[in-house]
RNA sequence: UGAGGGAUGGUCUAGUGGCAAGACGGCGGGUUCUGGCCCCGUUAACCUAGGUUCGAAUCCUAGUCCCUCAGCCA
């Protein structure tokens, strides 16, 4: 924890810092991280998460991870396991501090009865319909239920009866009984539980009465002991509620505090739009490395620190903000930059033929591993008279600042030989099928002992050495940067965020890439083997991120100008 | 037009009455066996109008614009 650079302040740690110096929580921070199990997390969460946890670490608190669990009609097992792996792929241990809302159900119902024993709640028989035209609207006053004044004690049998099942899902809830006029619209009689007569993930039929988000959610909170409760700011309206119930039941108060959820321009966060994506099979699913959720950016390639100094750098605030995408994929540059090692690969070969190297000879030559560690040392590479080239390397008529191969020049190919051009093969069409050129035994290695310089720099692999594979290159889901604000969001999705190439050439070193573990295609981008998709005789490689590219900046500018 | 929030370079975030700072991006340059990394330079902001103050992004007043809320979702 000692490596931590010291980040800029921000408004939650001013609230924890006050707290702490008045002594409201005794000095400690509990946070917690509340997701419901209803769907994957997506980078969104993970803004959360890093703050529920780095907030837990920072002042020497702890954080738990807790499944809101309160509605048995949308929630499972298989996005709570999903939810723990996220979260702990993130880097972050709840340790023995996982609950479930449904863990407080029991006491949940008692605090119930106390608030109906107080004359603070009661059983309200008006329809879902009724109940909404007597709430009034944003400008008008609501109207109390006829069974507003219902007796303490045909409350509490009410109650008792729905919870043993006496009446049909919809026949009645349990309502606070505050203020129908209050001019904040949660304040007027909200619902604290209804009937669902559907079995729970973890409570089986033990229930038919669920409690609602407003009841449940504080009380678990001061349950379990919480000092912060942080959430989003679409909650602001609810703390008057909150803070009503805790205050009514008299009992532990955590405060709630808002911060505003993460925007990301170009991608879509929202769950119900995610969940589109994948049921209308735009996506290949949860995990698609297009997607924004923690599954899909790890099977892409993302590290796990990435994200979360992606999460550090962009604050946490109250206004509403949409943060550039070019941040994230700089915080995986950046990150892979230091740690992944750097391989050579072709995607799009273009054949070449070293016309003065011997037919039946290969030899090997060094590479470094990764520059910016010495500690990873060197690799060995064949190569031979039979080579590839990247197509995109070689231009027959090359503008002014094209660097690379053309007829005549002279590049390097890395770590190996100066090689000239001599001559293009062509098809019957024109198209380019082959290169031949000459190679300098003199600049093995890759330098000329008359220090002659040369422009370029190419990777390449040996023809008879290197391993075929598919590459899937990834961009953008969407073209607009904010598809969201689209009533048609599906309709603004980028037809080519997915291109597959086949036939790829790698170097032979890549035959032991692991499933997920980045590698730098030198000159490309940052590479990782996909776990999923990998046969043993077809191996696939996911680009996680390309390496910036002065060159396509330089050729948009010409394109434009000219 | 009820209530609750919010407005600082293109983007995100600091600032808590005393020199408007950092990151990303953009532009220019250096270096380089990756047109990567790195280094240097540069660009560019306090919503508006008043007021308090020696001094205001910060405090006060008025206004403008944006967000959230009328689920038996969370």
């Amino acid at each position: 924890m000692s490596s931590e650079i010291s980040l800029p302040s921000n408004f939650i740690r001013y609230i924890i810092n006050e707290d702490n110096e008045t002594g409201r929580y005794d000095n400690t921070v509990v946070t917690r991280f509340p997701p419901e199990p209803n769907g994957y997390l997506h980078i969104g969460h993970a803004k959360s998460i890093c703050l529920n946890f780095g907030l837990a670490r920072e002042y020497g608190g702890i954080c738990h991870l807790r499944f809101d669990d309160t509605n048995p009609g949308r929630e499972e097992v298989e996005y709570v396991d999903a939810i723990k792996e996220d979260v702990a792929w993130l880097g972050f241990d709840w340790g023995r501090h996982l609950y479930y809302a449904s863990d407080h159900f029991e006491k949940l119902y008692a605090y119930a009865v106390t608030l109906i024993r107080m004359g603070k709640a009661y059983v309200d028989h008006l329809t879902a319909d009724e109940i909404r035209e007597y709430r009034g609207t944003l400008t008008e006053p609501g109207r109390e239920s006829p069974y507003r004044s219902r007796s303490v004690e045909e409350n509490l049998g009410l109650f008792d009866a729905m919870r043993n099942g006496d009446f049909a899902d919809g026949q009645c809830v349990l309502r606070a009984k505050i203020n129908m006029a209050a001019p904040n619209i949660v304040m007027r009689d909200p619902t604290l539980y209804r009937i669902r007569k559907q079995a729970h993930h973890r409570t089986g039929d033990a229930w038919c009465i669920y409690p609602m988000y407003d009841f449940a959610h504080c009380l678990s909170d001061s349950i379990e002991g919480i000092t912060h409760s942080i959430c989003t700011l679409e909650f602001e309206n609810n703390r008057e509620l909150y803070d009503w119930i805790l205050d009514t039941l008299d009992t532990h108060h955590p405060r709630q505090i808002e911060f505003a959820r993460l925007n990301l321009t170009y991608t879509v966060l929202s769950k119900r739009r995610l969940i589109q994506l994948v049921e209308g099979g735009h996506v290949s699913g949860w995990d698609d490395p297009r997607m924004p959720t923690l599954s899909g950016l790890r099977r892409r390639g993302v590290p796990a620190a990435a994200v979360r100094n992606f999460c550090e750098r962009i604050g946490v605030a109250r206004r509403d903000s949409t943060v550039d995408f070019g941040l994230f994929e700089h915080c995986v540059r950046e990150l892979l930059n230091k740690s992944a090692p750097r391989v050579m690969a072709v995607l799009r070969p273009l054949k070449i033929v070293i016309t003065n190297y011997p037919e039946d000879r290969t030899e090997t030559l060094p590479a470094v591993n990764n520059p910016e560690d010495p500690d990873a040392g060197t690799r060995d590479i064949p190569f031979s008279r039979i080579l590839y080239v990247e197509r995109d390397d070689f231009m027959l008529d090359p503008p002014k600042k094209f660097f690379r191969l053309a007829p005549g020049r002279e590049v390097r190919l890395r770590y190996a030989y100066f090689i000239t051009c001599t001559d293009v093969i062509t098809d019957e069409q024109g198209n380019i099928v082959e290169l031949h050129c000459t190679y300098d035994p003199e600049t093995r290695g890759g330098d000329a002992p008359d220090g002659r310089k040369v422009k370029a720099t190419l990777h390449w692999v040996s023809a008879a050495h290197a391993i075929d594979a598919e590459v899937r290159l990834y961009s953008q889901l969407f073209f607009k940067e904010d598809p969201a604000g689209d009533d048609d969001f599906i309709a603004g999705m980028n037809p080519d965020s997915l291109e597959i190439l086949s036939g790829c050439k790698l170097e032979p070193s890549l035959a032991q890439a692991e499933p997920g573990v980045a590698h730098q295609f030198e000159r490309l981008g940052y590479f990782c083997n996909d776990g999923r998709d990998t046969m043993p005789d077809r191996p696939v490689f996911n680009r996680i991120v390309t390496l910036k590219d002065t060159w396509a900046k330089v050729q948009k500018t010409q394109g434009a100008s000219g």
